[in-house]
DNA sequence: CTTCGGATCGCCT
DNA sequence: GGCGATCCGAAGG
């Protein structure tokens, strides 16, 4: 990323690509850790840049709220593949999600990207959101993001740890947030078993956080 | 401000 | 056939 006036390089270091080796690590080891890093999306009119403020883990196999719960299944099989990849899945018949693959080999972990401070291409994420009453909505929800962002089944299994100009999908070092400001609490509208750990973290009174909503188990038609 | 119904489709039981 | 890691606009307080 370039500064944005003049296109000077930045020298802080937040362009750096996150190594690999930064998604190795167990889905709660990782998700705090995303918070503050960039998310950069190529396309052919440019890159769109995003903070990352907001993240649930989802820890494979052994989690009941996790897809990965059940077993591989052909929606979930990037889930299986190897860390540092995108895993984007359909929900509610609408809309597109996204995860980024960690753990070590073998586990299906993964870290809902669930929010996000849109920086530059701002004009390519309007047009795609235009319900957004101001920027801060842009990438407020997951759904949200993944729209603002054109994200579809196309970048299902995508390597976000190429380090390529260009690349449709990257992680950038951006600015890590310290412990002190973040904030966690129970998964977003999940339920089960494990429904109350700490799953989710965020950037304590960060404007482009989503509100919390608990588990509702729908009610029956009468 | 909060609550509620509808949209819409693929996966799983 | 049920329901989901959601969003939006309308209606009600």
């Amino acid at each position: 990323m370039t500064d944005g006036r003049d296109g000077t390089p930045r020298t802080n270091g937040s362009d750096t690509p996150l190594p690999r080796t930064f998604f190795d690590r167990p889905p709660l080891d990782v998700a705090p850790d995303l918070l503050g890093r960039f998310l950069v999306r190529g396309t052919a009119r440019g890159d769109i840049t995003v903070r990352l403020t907001e993240v649930e883990a989802y820890a494979g196999e052994t989690d009941p709220g996790s897809h990965a719960y059940r077993g591989r299944t052909r929606r979930n099989a990037s889930m299986f593949g190897p860390a540092g990849h995108a895993y984007v899945y359909f929900i509610y018949g609408m809309w597109w999600n996204l995860n980024l693959v960690c753990g070590r080999d073998g586990h299906a972990g993964g870290v809902l990207l669930r929010a996000g401070e849109i920086l530059t291409g701002r004009e390519q994420a309007r047009e795609r959101r235009p319900a957004a009453r101001d920027d801060a909505e842009l990438g407020k929800g997951p759904a949200r993001l993944a729209t603002a962002l054109g994200i579809d089944r196309d970048l299902d299994g995508t390597d976000v740890c190429s380090g390529e100009q260009g690349a449709p999908l990257g992680v950038r070092a951006g600015r890590p947030v310290g412990a002190a400001a973040i904030s966690a609490g129970p998964r977003t509208g999940v339920g089960g078993a494990g429904a109350d750990h700490p799953w989710r973290f965020w950037i304590t009174g960060d404007r482009t956080v989503s509100p919390y909503r608990a588990h509702q188990p729908r009610r029956r038609q009468r």
